[in-house]
DNA sequence: AGGTATTGTGTACGTTCGTACACTGATATG
DNA sequence: CATATCAGTGTACGAACGTACACAATACCT
């Protein structure tokens, strides 16, 4: 019964409860507090007004949803973390293993990078910014990253000999190259096609690079038993 | 005559002229952010009066040797670079191609990352940071850094017959993978030595990863011209 | 040797900060 | 339907901030 009148009085009233209409005050705190990320400044420099305020709320506010700026940061992290996980498990599942297979995994996550600049911001720079808190809160979510793209390695067969952890070692390096690609790709000047394709290939040739260590990797450890 | 009267009242008065005493005023100020930084600060949350408080003096006096807290950064990034560079400079110098290489530069490199903790904690973390204008002074340090490890490369003879892009690109890669290391040695807890040989066993094979693909890739290339 | 330039100090003002407390109005609940 | 709960507001206060100005001390130049 409860369920029904709840579902009435939401469809009657204003189409919102008053969960519903908190958890979108509390987001839209945490989308100020990317913002003003966004916009030049570092997590540990932000306050607390400072966020109410580009949220469009009164200072006080912000405690009903965070008990400091900290608590805000794990929030900002964990819903970040989801958002970028998500998004780059549509995008391996998207590619199969072509030709071209790494350039257009590049362009791809230039792309996505792109389209959400404020959260590759938030995450490439508070990986080794000033608050420990987040900094582990951040390593912890790129290791699951890191561990989702081993399986990923694992389920296309590439790399068919190589232990789990070796794989992991590998897949780590590969997320650290992204992850410090971030930045200098945001960084880019608008409509400068050649530094951008500069950066672009560099990039991919790394990455490849990396695949062509792993895959003599392989080989070496082989050759080690004779 | 100018120049002897000055050793001369040099020695008489207080050994130390005005403009050095200046410089080191103006040190123990650079010095004063980074130890605010070497305690979980980011540089764009540092204030004026916070950095002349660490280094001993009135708020005001910070006036007297840089315009804002920006100008400070860009010549932290100046003394920092410097450091490091003789630093590592060194380093290279020191230690000829001997048969664990890899694994022997990781120790030099993890113990002048501890003995060196501000300078590191500063360059990596600002690196990717809130303020453009640190982040593209870094890039550029690193950058020279880069050229001069590839340098190093060709003055070694290992990938001699690589082109001067590619191994400027291959020691991009290795360069990246040591900066995203550095504040990963740094949260590691004190006296966990099983943590800390795991995580420098993984740097040391990404880094022989690196150097694996680096030497298929001139093979590659030969290949790919057949 | 005396005037000048410059480094560092003291005081002051307006702004912003974090946070405590009392309050309002709407919503969920019995 | 009455009542309790709770998201958000208004006001207030002490602390810290950036910075302007006048000043003190002293190293430097002629």
């Amino acid at each position: 019964m409860s369920a029904f009148s709840e579902a009435f009085r939401r469809k009657d009233k204003d189409a919102l409860t008053r969960t519903e209409r908190k958890d979108l005050t509390r987001n839209s705190l945490l989308q100020a507090a990317l913002a003003l990320m966004g916009e030049g400044r570092s997590f540990t420099s932000l306050g607390i007004r400072e966020i109410a305020r580009e949220a469009g709320m009164v200072p006080n506010a912000f405690y009903r949803h965070f008990r400091n700026t900290d608590e805000l940061g794990l929030a900002l992290v964990e819903e970040v973390g989801v958002t970028l996980r998500r998004l780059l498990r549509e995008a391996r599942q998207a590619d199969a293993p072509k030709s071209d297979m790494v350039r257009q995994s590049v362009r791809v996550y230039q792309q996505y990078v792109l389209q959400n600049r404020l959260q590759f911001l938030f995450i490439s720079s508070e990986r080794a910014g000033g608050s420990r808190i987040l900094r582990i809160a951040i390593r912890n979510d790129v290791a699951h990253f890191t561990n989702e793209m081993a399986q990923d390695f694992r389920r296309l067969g590439l790399y068919p000999e190589m232990s789990t952890t070796t794989l992991q070692m590998v897949c780590g390096l590969i997320v650290t190259s992204m992850l410090a690609a971030a930045p200098e790709i945001l960084d880019l000047p608008p409509e400068q096609p050649l530094l951008e394709a500069e950066m672009i290939e560099t990039f991919v040739q790394q990455l490849q690079i990396v695949l062509l260590g792993a895959f003599s990797w392989k080989d070496r450890s082989i050759r080690a038993l004779g």
